[in-house]
DNA sequence: CTTAAAAATTAAGATACCTTAAGAAATGCA
DNA sequence: TGCATTTCTTAAGGTATCTTAATTTTTAAG
């Protein structure tokens, strides 16, 4: 799903949205530089971060992309950023794929999934301390990039518990 | 991962464990009859279930299945089981497999992972309350046939709330 | 530089969910 | 049918994490 052919490309600023909650995805991103993020809104009206995406990752929403039904999630840049577009089209026959992509696309898909099966063992079974340290040593960079609130974002807690976390880490 | 040859097929005793936390994951179950659970064992001793597996569905940890790795889950039969073995050697080099088999696989990887995404999304923004019903909503056969502390497990909380709110849930 | 905006901290009170423990109900096997 | 085992419920007290709100620190724009 990487380096198939030559896209158009866009650049996007800190704060533009590219998916809402409701729009169907008719894009994936491949994100050349700077940072985006994928999110939900709760019923409380609480952003959660399902996903950051730097340089070289992708973002979209696979249920709507792939099934072309209304996502529910919101894609947004948190930096100044440049994207590469993926279309639907490509990947609606994969029958008419070559068997490189095809492997490549299950491998992506896989690493993904192990990926993502990580993150809910974490969500059930660590507190909240233990995924914050989980989340610094597996993207350090992240950490000195993004704003603190994000993480706690992402790890699923709010940036004033976050902030305690880490006096009483600091304190050790 | 599915349809491809004839395989081992093995009985599993309700209660038997397949796959332990250390081991490498040398097989993925297809559940023929009956129903296996996987499940983390957290630092204080807590289990917590990732996936359940009825008939037709597929089992195993496929960081460890796929790069050869300790695994850190547990794979339990929670019924008298029968299951049918897939071997790692079919699936290291995807470049012998064919197309339609690269095709079908691609798919699963990908169902598993819109499914993975959701129960994250359900993890990070819905209440333990919203979590049950959601689950009652998606999995009403299995709730039927699954104790209800396993579900309690599944979704992230006690048997003792899970109880707690179905009073609360009833009273309504 | 200066200043407005965004991010991070701190603290006090609130709540969702957990722990422990005990009893009641359901299930399965002899 | 009866007993042992497992599951489910109930309740009281506890803890992790949240909410609100005010203050400080950092960042970025002019």
């Amino acid at each position: 799903m990487d380096n198939i052919k030559i896209r158009k490309r866009k650049q996007v600023a800190k704060g533009e949205t590219l998916l809402s909650h409701g729009d169907i995805a008719t894009y994936a991103y491949r994100v050349e530089s700077g940072c985006l993020k994928s999110y939900v809104i709760d019923n409380s009206g609480k952003e959660h971060i399902l996903q950051f995406a730097p340089e070289g990752w992708l973002i979209s929403d696979v249920d709507s992309f792939t099934n072309n039904k209304p996502t529910v999630i919101f894609i947004e840049a948190i930096e100044n950023s440049e994207v590469s577009f993926i279309g639907q089209e490509d990947y609606r026959d994969f029958s008419r794929l070559d068997k490189d992509v095809l492997i490549e696309m299950s491998k992506k898909y896989r690493n993904n999934m192990i990926a993502t099966h990580k993150r809910i063992i974490a969500l059930l079974s660590a507190t909240a301390e233990e995924r914050y340290v989980e989340f610094t040593e597996t993207y350090p960079t992240l950490v000195q990039r993004l704003p603190l609130k994000l993480i706690a974002s992402y790890i699923g807690i709010t940036p004033e518990y976050l902030s305690d976390l880490r006096r009483k880490i600091a304190k050790k």
